[in-house]
DNA sequence: AATGACTGTTAAAAAAAGTTAAGCCCTTAC
DNA sequence: GTAAGGGCTTAACTTTTTTTAACAGTCATT
């Protein structure tokens, strides 16, 4: 599951900050508007931020003042301008202080955004794997190495069986759709993938079977259901 | 004590090849310019770059094709665009891909400087064994000697062997696309060369055994992945 | 109860991958 | 020049995985 993001932002012009901080928000970040560069410098120091959009011009304080006091004490968190119109020199002062990016005004929505997510994708971790462990009843299901812990030698899944169990745990008791998971797992959901499908929920009913209080739920026309009784 | 970055340029235009390929190599970086798309790929599998700079427009195979090419089997190496002219299209288009930066002709050659010192600034807090020795379990495997330090005496690795077993270490935890791997070692994904790159496979496998948290798992259809279990 | 769409299950067919060995080409040594 | 060896590809055969077929059973609707 990803986490939101919690972006600085900090713009004296109530008509850009104000669409900027709801054009923000409806994409899924969590965003805080302060009005001149000092309040923003307080709010920094008071909570976590993972993204920081700064105008360059401000009253108080201006954008770039901010972010060497920010840099000061935080080397890393990525900072992205904003200007009015494209000054060199203001781009080049503005980098050496260590911008991550820059954007002259007007711009559009969908730019800002694809900056953002090209910063971001940098300075994500790549390694962190996340582990697919699921406990159906008492069977240890392990997705990331496909061995399912079965009474003896654990069973190593085929790569349908296990994006398919995957699935059924991470909707546990839940109704798993057909043509969703189709789609998801076959990419198509036609007749034949459908009969794969079926095929390999009888697999899976064997392999569970040794397990009564297990159970995959066939909802008519719906989906299945992988049931896990008391 | 800073390495040399190795940049990779991929522009058709000679004046700017030449005119950025001086420029950058004045800067104190390593640059190899390459007069198209398909070139630079070949180039890129064959060694190892810190940085791409690619012109949209080129031809054989243009800048967002090579970009794609390239982020099936790299998923983390900055990728700056240049392009003609502004098209908001090609913008997102780019970012899309994954591109962490953009530039429009004309552009001036100190905002290219420190468009790419903000970008690799960042990316040089993140990652920090870009040296070619990456740790599989507990076997170390140089990629610029070719040596696998397994029991006893080091296995040195025949080339093929290398690139297949850098890329699945680069992709670690990851999927590694079968045609695009198969399309940056060998070339062409042809059935003969998928026959090659299983034969492949089955030799690195041989070398890993001795660690057996190490697995190289097949993804039926998809590809290979280096599985290191903790 | 009859119909047709949907599902359960097993088996056969097809496609993909695992493995070992033979063959080919290029380089190096005699 | 030719023999030897390494590296890569191709071949041959095996096994695994997935799809398709076939047939039986179920469900909702009429």
């Amino acid at each position: 599951m990803e986490k939101k993001l919690n972006i600085l932002l900090a713009e004296d012009d109530d008509n850009l900050g104000l669409l900027l901080h709801s054009f923000l928000k409806s994409k899924g970040f969590n965003v805080e508007l302060l009005r001149n560069g000092k309040l923003a410098f307080e709010r920094f120091n008071q909570a976590a931020f993972d993204f920081c959009i700064f105008d360059v011009m401000m009253p108080e304080m201006d954008g770039f003042t901010l972010a060497k006091e920010i840099r000061e004490i935080d080397k890393k968190v990525p900072i992205l301008f904003l200007t009015a119109k494209s000054m060199k020199e203001d781009k080049l002062e503005g980098f050496s202080i260590g911008a991550d990016d820059y954007m002259t005004k007007p711009f559009s929505m969908e730019e800002l955004l694809a900056r953002i997510e090209a910063i971001m994708r940098r300075s994500e971790t790549t390694q962190n794997v996340e582990d697919d462990v699921y406990m159906i009843g008492n069977i240890k299901f392990d997705s990331q190495s496909r061995l399912l812990y079965t009474q003896g030698e654990p069973t190593k899944l085929t790569t349908k069986e296990n994006q398919l169990l995957k699935l059924l745990c991470k909707n546990k008791n839940e109704i798993l759709d057909r043509q969703a998971t189709l789609r998801a797992i076959w990419g198509d959901d036609n007749y034949f993938n459908g009969r794969s499908m079926d095929v390999y929920i009888a697999k899976l009913r064997k392999l569970l079977r040794e397990d009564d209080r297990i159970e995959i739920m066939n909802i008519h026309g719906k989906g299945f259901q992988l049931l896990v009784k008391n």
